[in-house]
DNA sequence: AAAAACACTTGCGTTAGATCAACGTCCTTC
DNA sequence: GAAGGACGTTGATCTAACGCAAGTGTTTTT
């Protein structure tokens, strides 16, 4: 279940955002206390107001972390897979963490504890720094999610998760959606159900779905839709 | 407008968390490079998109982080007041601001250039060490707002708001809004109008709301409303 | 291959919150 | 102290999104 890194695994490694402007040797450092830890499906990864001793970064699959209430509703804070990292905001804080992980795909996770990461900074500092990158893109993140909770309707909201998933600058494509509806829909802050109505929405704008596939006809005529403002949005006659 | 920092000012700048943690000397290096900047209510600060080459700390008045869309549409991100620190996510992206920051009050804000920052921090790595810490906070902090926005009604992101204000573990308390009601209402992700009717259902569990004066008189029934799962608090009789 | 479990969609009624517009109230400023 | 403006409330109407329930399709199990 948990094993550590053998040093040939170390520049496999190297790819990772996090690890890549680190020396060798800072990552080596940083490897040294790492353990890789494979999870099931469904397997919880950490747990919100458990004591915050360790962050995480994905080699294999798809983990969400999300905030459940004591009610039992829960609010999806994000969605990782391959090289990004998790929970580092927890790794400063000294507390517990915020929010619970939970791998919603069989998934392999670099599991690194946070006194080893005080000890490698403390031998390393530019390990900070490339800790602090990685924190700030989170938060930048969380910036976009809230302004697009604020700003945007469900449909808009899709219609610019497609896009983001869309390598093409212009013109049609096709796209695999990267893990199921419930959960396409927990990320964007809406109900499934509503998911499914705003992909009948999307029709309109040139935009097939069938299973976990989507067809985009026209990119440029998606982007327009998400530029909208929402009272156009909502007094337009498409839908 | 903008002056440096004397050192007769340096000490009692040591209150302000993300410089507590610092040894005297790491606290002067950090603050030579910084300024003193006075900003009237309603002036810019720094604008989203433009190059991020600073980051902030508010010694006076409110400053509000906020991403406006193209369309006109603004969603607060943030509001900040004495010993915060602000827009800090930028100063690793080497990219720039995601949202504006802009006085609500006339306030005073030290404003500390990117460029000194990474200076003072190889000069002393626990500057870095703060840094974070004060990144994961507002990491936290985005987080639990992207959970409020998810899993609680207005009403319920009203009273959270007044809790959060209020010192009292328990009875009854009266308290200050902070800022304006327009102000209030764009943090918690609502119209003015909508907050001025959540007021209104807030009545029905003892608060009272006489222009910028808050009364609560039993904090724990309004917790118990801030608990509640969505479903029950729109099925409820109450309002 | 049938059954059971799961994932998703659709229909229908309801509602929280937005919009638009009118009105009241405080707070300046001359 | 009248006039003007910013700020806040209230009312009427509308809609995006929700909840529930029933239906369809797809995948897994046996």
């Amino acid at each position: 279940m948990s094993t550590t890194i053998v040093s040939s695994e170390v520049e496999k490694l190297a790819e990772i955002p996090l690890l890549k402007r680190l020396s060798t040797e800072a990552r080596e450092q940083l490897l040294r206390g790492a353990t890789k830890k494979s999870v099931s499906r469904g397997e919880m990864i950490f747990f919100q107001d458990d004591k915050a001793d360790a962050f995480f970064i994905v080699l294999e699959g798809w983990v969400k972390v999300f905030r459940a209430t004591s009610s039992g509703d829960e609010a999806v804070v994000g969605v990782f897979t391959r090289g990004q990292t998790f929970a580092e905001g927890a790794a400063f804080t000294n507390s517990n963490y915020p929010a619970s992980g939970e791998a919603v795909t069989d998934s392999v996770v670099l599991c690194i504890p946070v006194a080893h990461l005080a000890k490698s900074i403390a031998a390393d500092p530019n390990i900070a720094l490339a800790m602090m990158s990685s924190l700030s893109m989170h938060l930048h993140q969380l910036v976009l999610q809230i302004e697009g909770l604020k700003t945007h309707t469900g449909a808009q909201r899709v219609a610019e998760f497609l896009l983001n998933l869309s390598t093409e600058p212009a013109g049609s494509c096709t796209l695999v959606l990267p893990y199921d509806k419930a959960l396409i829909a927990g990320r964007l802050g809406m109900k499934p159900e509503s998911l499914s109505r705003a992909f009948q929405k999307l029709k309109s704008y040139g935009v097939e779905v069938k299973q976990n596939r989507a067809i985009i006809s026209n990119v440029q005529v998606l982007r327009t839709l998400v530029e909208q403002e929402r009272t156009v949005v909502m007094h337009s006659s498409h839908g």
